[in-house]
RNA sequence: GGGCGAAUAGCUCAGCUGGUUAGAGCGCCUGUCUUACACACAGGAUGUCGGGGGUUCGAAUCCCUCUUCGCCCACCA
């Protein structure tokens, strides 16, 4: 198939310009690099209203994606997200800045590392910390950041001359400043207690990065005999046994009858036959198991807080491997043939001690909750330890107080109620790690000094102590990754400057969009630094996205094997492809459904469609030409045509609703009304009232009304092309921020293209404000009349080849007018038109259009009289019972009493237009069938 | 265990504050290579809007309840 077949007076674009086929592949990567190359996405910070500039800033912050991390669906759907937005605001005339970046990801890259390190028969401590971080250092900085350069080919128009690293010195003296500014505020400080600690990465977690499995596992009955009376015994039960070597009590609820008489006493842990105290606490819950829970305070975050209640021992068993070991306090506890047993061969093993000394009661199935390391997945040990944590509290405070008074709008809503039990709920962050790559927490000890002078936190590294002089030693740890992440939107601004012109122009910053699994993680935290560091929230919006699935609905993740490559979608189909499908294919917060295992399937919609706008710009140029058109703006209304008319007055429809979808760029005066707190985002209604406007109105209808005018030279002609051109330009307009490479490459090929512009950088359409007329209602009237005849057409089997005659019966007035545009469209149903003022005697079929206008298509000797019959018959029953329920509905005092005045006025207008097709369809009926 | 959300065409979902003959994409069926497009065009079929109650003149839409799925949080060992 080529363009060969046109007629030769309308192929004016040579075939190598204007391939018949859209190669995304050979188009993508040049329109990415002249728009880099004109900087079309980089910011100027001088243009901002906040510093005396001309345009009002529009800035998003990407999540800054693991420095190893390699482009998945999820980014992809991120990315586009952010894009769609960005340029947008962009055409919207705002100074706008998409801020990329990097997270240096303490944990995940330092596993990938030591991985590379095991690989060579070696470990971290073989290289020694100093090594040990050039090493990783130099790996980030050879292979780092290739997710970046994929972005670009997903068609990211990011400003790439402001990419952020979370490690990078600028950022690293944004950490040390906020930890020492919490840390003066005593915000910060040092506990000891029970964390999470991970036994593989060798490091204590958050909280949030201990995330809970449901898992069957067993609790496990132990009868602890008392030690005055071993006759008697006291049943504790645990899902872990192997921490009984660290027990220094067993509890019971100080209301629980049963065990009263035994409070004081002491039993006798088993094996190792030590004394130890029951004692009354109200964390023991009577209906729980036994009603006796063993105290192991070292292991356990809840036996802790009872520990430190009662003032008892705390024993360590386990060491930091997670192998049982004494180590603080627990001389003598762990028996010799268990040392260096991994955790859960103890358990193992312990059982079986426990029940040939017969202390094992019983054994039962338990499903329960087990934390696993989010990076790793081991599972979590719970450990005593020094770690450094931030008190959450009095942060959440502004926070919370954000989303509740609508300076912060969180959507979809339904994670406000979230967002607000977790705030206020909130524990304290432990932030340390032991690890070496990262920030090291900016603290100095000094040996010599007092408490609290002791613990030095400061700005500038030390090598002495300020108060006396002598040698200082800087903290082992380093700070957790998600404690420089929420920093990022003023970090990479420029703060702690806070003259930073960057961050004056554009500070604080607009919608920040990611996936719910982070809200906690990352979104809250940094709302709170927000308020903490510059006494406002970092962004307006939060957009939580969908997540990518298969179609089991399973998370695509790389270890299940069921992701999806973007770049393979790109290189197969585009990367309009892949964002126009993942953009019309995701509602407001859902998640978005592809097999992996049919890439032509799951991105069919974007594909299709992005060839179709391909075709209409391939028509546009072999019908307009590139001669010079007539401005639209220099068209005057009576010169328009109907089809003209209809068409302006769809695109006005269209833009206005692309702009209610995508909804208020920002809050009038930084805060959201009550109204607007649900509204916008709606990025797929944005997509699909785009694509309806380009496919169903623009190419399905006015293109084929056009191509009759387009062949026909003359004052019309002109007018035809400049109207073409004009909705077309305004059609790429609309929907460049969905698929900007095709939007770009045709809008570019546009007659009367100015070299040098780009799409990316032109205006957004603005819906007209004219008055209206008759004309588009009468094109609709002419769609309508076309769409009947092709019913009937193809209800009666009739050849394609075969020309038909028709009448339209309608009004005079409205029949004058239309005569001379149906003549044109008729060829799109391939039937003489006529109109006249009764219908003809004879067999035909009759079709009512909207508005009491009759279709009447005499079809002697076509069509089947009895099945003409049946089916006028089966028409007039169904419209007399809905009449029949309308009618009722209006003769219904409680409904005229009630409903609202438009919509009883609607009702009316209905009942009149069905009785009178009504009345219509039974003249034809009696006519033809007979009062039978 | 607490909280939140969802259940609409074979599949993925729209249907906003109650009033439409309940929609879209993909899939399916029937025609068509009509000079931009077969990744297309034209036409078509398919839904007791999860079950049951209720409020109302009127419910896919509001309330209650049940069922089934998701998600978030949680110290019941």
């Amino acid at each position: 198939m080529s363009i060969s077949g046109a007629p030769e007076s309308t192929s004016v674009i040579p075939p190598d310009d204007f391939p018949a086929q859209y190669d995304p592949a050979a188009t993508e990567a040049a329109i990415y690099a002249r728009w880099q190359e004109a900087g079309c996405f980089t910011a100027d910070a001088s243009r901002s209203a906040r510093i005396g500039g001309d345009r009002q800033p529009y800035v998003i912050v990407m999540p800054p994606p693991n420095v190893t991390a390699i482009l998945h669906v999820g980014h992809g759907l991120n990315g586009s997200v952010q894009d769609v937005l960005v340029r947008w605001a962009r055409m919207k005339g705002l100074e706008t800045l998409w801020l990329p970046g990097m997270d240096h990801a303490g944990i995940a890259t330092q596993n990938v590392v030591e991985k590379q390190l095991a690989a060579e028969g070696l470990s971290r401590n073989d290289l020694g910390r100093e090594k040990f971080v050039e090493r990783t250092a130099a790996f980030v900085k050879e292979t780092g950041g290739v997710i970046l350069q994929q972005l670009k080919s997903i068609g990211a128009s990011a400003d790439w001359s402001r990419a952020a690293y979370t490690f990078s010195p600028e950022l690293s003296v944004a950490v040390r400043e906020a930890f020492v500014r919490l840390y003066e505020r005593g915000l910060i400080y040092r506990g000891h207690r029970v964390i999470h600690w991970c036994p593989r990465c060798l490091t204590s977690l958050s909280d949030e990065e201990a995330e809970g499995q449901e898992t069957t596992g067993a609790l496990y009955h132990l009868s602890y005999p008392l030690a005055d009376d071993p006759t008697k015994s006291i049943t504790v039960a645990t899902t872990r046994p192997e921490t009984m070597f660290g027990d220094v009590a067993v509890a019971v609820n100080p209301a629980d009858e049963r065990y009263q008489a035994m409070i004081g006493k002491n039993v006798i842990l088993p094996i190792l036959n030590l004394p130890i105290p029951v004692i009354a606490d109200d964390y023991a819950d009577p209906a729980f198991g036994t009603g006796v829970v063993k105290i192991t305070p070292a292991h356990d975050a809840n036996d802790f807080e009872v520990g430190r209640r009662h003032e008892l021992p705390m024993p360590i068993v386990i060491d930091a491997n997670g192998n049982m070991n004494e180590e603080a306090d627990a001389a003598g506890r762990v028996p010799p043939e268990l040392r260096g047993v991994d955790r859960f061969e103890a358990r193992e093993r312990v059982v079986v001690m426990l029940e040939r000394a017969g202390n094992l009661v019983k054994k039962e199935p338990h499903q329960h909750s087990v934390r696993h390391c989010y990076r790793c997945d081991t599972v979590v040990e719970p450990r005593l330890s020094d770690q450094w944590f931030v008190r959450m509290a009095p942060l959440a405070e502004p926070a919370l107080e954000a989303a509740r008074t609508g300076r912060v709008r969180i959507l979809p809503e339904k994670w406000v109620g979230v967002y607000e039990h977790w705030m206020t709920n909130i524990r304290d962050w432990n932030i340390s790690r032991q690890i070496w790559w990262g920030h090291r927490v900016p603290v100095w000890y000094c040996k010599e000094c007092d408490p609290p002078q002791n613990v030095i936190a400061s700005r500038e590294d030390l090598t002495a102590c300020p108060f006396c002089g002598c040698d200082v030693v800087q903290d082992e740890d380093v700070l957790d990754t998600w404690f420089s992440s929420a920093l990022w939107p003023m970090s990479t601004l420029g703060w702690p400057n806070d003259e930073s012109t960057d961050l004056r122009a554009f500070y604080p910053t607009d919608v920040l969009v990611t996936a719910p699994e982070i809200l906690f993680f990352w979104v809250a935290r940094m709302i709170m630094m927000g308020y903490a560091f510059k006494g406002d929230a970092p962004f307006h919006s939060v957009y939580l996205h969908g997540t990518a699935r298969d179609t089991q609905g399973r998370k695509m993740s790389k270890s299940l094997g069921n992701g999806i490559d973007p770049m393979d979608v790109v290189n197969l189909y585009g990367a309009d492809a892949l964002r126009y499908t993942l953009i019309a294919g995701m509602g407001l917060g859902s998640d978005v459904f592809l097999d992996p295992s049919d890439l032509d399937k799951s991105f069919a919609t974007g594909r299709n469609f992005a060839t179709k706008l391909w075709n209409i710009g391939r028509f546009l140029l072999m019908n307009v030409g590139s001669d010079d058109v007539r401005p639209f703006a220099g068209l005057k209304t009576e010169e328009l045509g109907r089809a003209d008319a209809w068409i302006l007055d769809r695109l006005d429809a269209a833009i206005r609703e692309c702009d209610r979808a995508i909804g208020p760029m920002k809050p009038a005066d930084d805060m959201w009304r009550p109204e607007e707190l649900a509204s916008g985002l709606r990025l797929n209604e944005y997509a699909e009232t785009a694509r309806r406007f380009v496919w169903n109105e623009l190419a399905d209808w006015y293109v084929e009304a056009n191509k009759a005018r387009l062949l026909t030279a003359g004052d019309d002609q002109q007018v035809a092309r400049s109207v073409l051109v004009h909705v077309f330009d305004q059609a790429l307009r609309l929907l460049h921020p969905i698929v900007p490479f095709v939007s770009e490459a045709l809008w570019q090929r546009l007659p009367g293209h100015v070299d040098g512009t780009f799409l990316a950088t032109s205006s957004w359409p603005i819906a007209r404000d004219v008055a209206a007329d008759e004309r588009p209602a009468q094109f609709e009237l002419i769609k309508e009349i076309v769409e009947a005849m092709r019913r009937v057409r193809a209800e009666y089997a009739i050849a394609p080849g075969k020309s038909i005659d028709a009448f339209a019966v309608v009004a005079p007035a409205t029949r004058r007018t239309l005569e001379e545009e149906v003549a044109l469209l008729g060829r799109l149903a391939r039937t003489t038109l006529g109109f006249v003022d009764t219908a003809p005697e004879g067999a035909a079929a009759n079709v009512i259009l909207a508005g009491g206008t009759e279709l009447v298509i005499p079809l002697a000797g076509l069509i089947d009289v009895k099945k003409e019959c049946e089916k006028l018959s089966t028409e007039l029953t169904n419209l007399e019972k809905q009449l029949a329920s309308l009618v009722s509905r209006l003769e219904n005092p409680g409904f005229l009493a009630r409903a609202r005045a438009d919509v009883v006025e609607s009702e009316r207008a209905k009942r009149d237009e069905w009785t009178t097709r009504r009345d219509l369809l039974r003249t034809r009926f009696e006519g033809l069938c007979g009062k039978a």
